[in-house]
DNA sequence: ACCTGAACACCGTTCAAGT
DNA sequence: ACCTGAACACCGTTCAAGT
């Protein structure tokens, strides 16, 4: 018995169950052992979690041809898009990814990745960490919120509509009068419209500094 | 005993133990009381929590009179930064707020007041409500990925610049050339990057389609 | 009617005892 | 040297028994 399956294995059984479900014991039960035993591997349950949640960021397959002679936005735009579609994939485990900086082997490599997309487009240095951070925060930070644990999935949104219509409209005036915007976008159009607010400003406040409008979009 | 008090209890020891140290048998022994008392108000713990997650809502405060005059983009950010600046007043209890869409009273005031910003500045029902889940996302996002448990707090963020620059440049260049740069700049710096983002685009997507660009910033 | 002590089934973790 | 049964202290939850 290795790490690596001991990892895959929660994985999996995380999508399935949940993340509040998951026992040390239904692990150990599923891999035809005991307990004690994991502990010869991991110090704790939170540190096979925290590989878990590396193990997720490893999914994220981008082919470098993908991004050839991409514009730097639209090449940011592949690479967000298949993060979040590797999110998504795991609902049940995206809180492991929250609530801390991963620093896990696959979360360097495609921070590295992301880092370098944005200087050899020509950023500043400066302006490439920051456009890092607030794009990488901006996709799991969406995804936790639409996808989590207690999130209401696409045929809840029905439900979540009703609701609103529900209120008092002299109360809530503006909630129930966007009730059906609010619940009806797909969840993947809502997340392209917040990444391509983020891109269109960073594509602004280039115009005012550094980075090349050179590349531009569409070939 | 009243509900009120068990929940403000339940967030005050949150705020000092952390959300994962909080037992139902310390609420009840701070309140003087067992802990199947608890089950007279609330159908579990998850319930409470979801009733202390919208007790943190209810602490964000902006006075109408703060947002007169001012234009849609400049009101939308202090109500962000108003939201931001509580969320951060509760690191500990930050995950109650991901992984759902909040329907508890305070949440739908909130999101009540900022639709109505929004359409109050001329913006279309469609782009007031998808503004609305963009900066609502991108807030309690980055707030939880920033300050949420185990993330590295401002004292950590040297630990995390000594670690990338401890990683090898060969395998690792933009990551370590950047290692500065990703760690250096103040947390509430980093979060207004990635709103003026969004706002930017925000303003951009505007020109081409409805709200208007009166009410012109700076007065 | 309202509260609660004591129990229930279960959890993550440990360690002495096995092979 | 490596594994693990059985125990430990603890958890959320329940309910019969108290007032």
């Amino acid at each position: 018995m290795d790490a690596g399956r001991i990892v895959d294995t929660a994985l999996k059984l995380i999508d399935e169950v949940g993340i509040q479900a998951l026992t040390l014991r239904m692990l150990a039960d599923t891999l035809n052992s005991g307990t004690a035993t994991l502990y010869r591997h991991f110090n704790g349950k939170d540190e096979l979690l925290a590989l878990v949640g590396d193990r997720i960021l490893g999914e994220v397959r981008v082919a470098p041809e993908e991004l050839e002679g991409l514009s730097w936005r639209d090449a940011v735009t592949v690479a967000a898009e298949a993060f979040y579609s590797t999110l998504c994939r795991h609902p049940n485990a995206l809180s492991l990814l929250a609530a801390q900086v991963p620093v896990g082997p696959n979360a360097l490599r495609g921070r590295e990745r992301l880092i370098t997309l944005f200087l050899s487009h020509g950023f500043p240095v400066g302006l490439a960490a920051r456009a890092f951070t607030a794009i990488g925060h901006y996709v799991i930070g969406f995804a936790i919120q639409q996808h989590g644990p207690g999130a209401p999935g696409p045929e809840d949104q029905g439900q979540l509509r009703d609701y609103y219509h529900s209120l008092d409209p002299t109360a809530y005036p503006a909630t129930t009068a966007a009730a059906d915007e609010l619940t009806s976008v797909p969840l993947h159009e809502e997340f392209r419209f917040g990444l391509d607010l983020l891109l269109s400003g960073l594509e602004q406040s280039g115009l005012s500094s550094s980075p090349e409008p050179e590349d531009a979009r569409g070939h």
